[in-house]
DNA sequence: TAGATTGTTAATCGATTAACAATC
DNA sequence: TAGATTGTTAATCGATTAACAATC
């Protein structure tokens, strides 16, 4: 049993990180006009044990009924809770290249909490295009603006050479989070966070299992 | 000690999707001119304990020399044999939008040794159009195109909605491994592999750190 | 040689899973 | 009520870390 806004006990990253996903599935679920949804139903949905998730879950309260199974629209509201998306965040982009127009013109940011408000890159040929709604700003009104408007999430895509320079002015500048699509491993002091997407690493772990030419026969999973 | 050529003992997946980040960090390096690299050193730039790295590589035989390191170029080419990337790897794109736009003008997979065939799309809008070097194919032609060209590596850069019908089709054309652009969790049989990109998650991720404002004092990593 | 660093062992740490009383 | 499913405990499983003899 727990206390109903008891401060929550130590939460394991790798727990934190399935949230999300459980609600990417309930969003979907919700969509689906399901009212209420069962651990089993909802592993296996995932690919995720019962268990797992119940055990995830309880960290941050009771919010099941036994014989039914969670609510969809309480487990909702109280994951975008606990992940602090309840209200809007705002963001900027560095970088707009191929990679970065896309991010840009990515339209599941906004429609799930994430607000685009600034692009920027250094290149002069760049600077004043248009990407989507945005016109391309100099990099070096950057740390001006992430100050003004008191940004705190940071998109990087721009060339794996320019990345920790950028990395550190944003850092600076007050930004608390990075999401880091250049394909190099950036350094932050603590208290800030970095994630990184880089595809290439997906593509190399998965011919890991795929054999020379991927005829091989798959054990793992 | 181990013998070269033996087969290797059970490999955890988390083992494996580290051997990626390896060779990135591993390849910078023999651009920045080191011939030998420490674990002590390679942890410190991936933020890695040293005692990882060798444990790691010691799964796959004995790369390293006491008092100096791993040569460089020695670990790089034998982290490539165990991967699997010694040689090119043909892939298709499904989806021609703006994120698979983005994804076909990419070129680190090039780079990297994965070489973009085909893109397709079922819009007759964008059947037709040119993307990069491609130009995009009917979705109908998908299934064959995959077939005679044996392609066992595919990325899905389709709405949501669609993906697993396109995974469905793609893994009954022989595809083993689908990097997932969608977001949407696909259901694949066993002995193919997905891997998941959606930054979102990554971002949601983030915010739970960061506090309702992104002023919260961070005291995890 | 002396210093540095490996490969490996054993200990620690942490996450997953199974099981079940509680209860809707 | 009977059936279903939760929240939690304890057991299992697996990964990380520290330590150090071996040795380049």
């Amino acid at each position: 049993m727990h206390t109903i806004g008891m401060p929550e006990r130590h939460v394991p990253d790798i727990v934190v990180a399935r949230l999300p996903l459980y609600l990417r599935a309930l969003s979907a679920l919700q969509l689906e006009g399901h009212a209420f949804i069962s651990s089993k139903a909802l592993g296996e949905r995932l690919g995720i044990g019962p268990a797992q998730i119940r055990k995830d879950l309880s960290l941050f309260g009771d919010f099941g009924r036994q014989g039914k199974g969670y609510e969809v629209s309480v487990l909702l509201a109280r994951l975008r809770e606990i992940l602090n998306i309840a209200h809007e965040w705002l963001m900027v982009l560095v970088g707009a290249g191929h990679l970065g127009s896309a991010v840009a013109n990515y339209s599941g940011f906004a429609q799930r909490g994430f607000r685009l408000v600034a692009v920027f890159d250094n290149d002069p040929q760049r600077i004043g295009a248009r990407i989507g709604e945005h016109v391309v700003r100099p990099a070096s009104e950057m740390e001006q603006f992430v100050r003004a408007h008191s940004i705190r999430l940071a998109m990087i895509a721009v060339p794996a050479s320019a990345a920790q320079a950028v990395a550190d002015v944003l850092v600076h500048a007050g930004v608390r989070g990075i999401l880091n699509y250049a394909p190099v491993t950036l350094n932050v002091p603590p208290g800030v966070r970095v994630e990184n997407i880089d595809p290439v690493l997906h593509l190399q772990h998965m011919t890991y299992y795929l054999g020379e030419d991927g005829d091989e026969a798959i054990v793992s999973s």
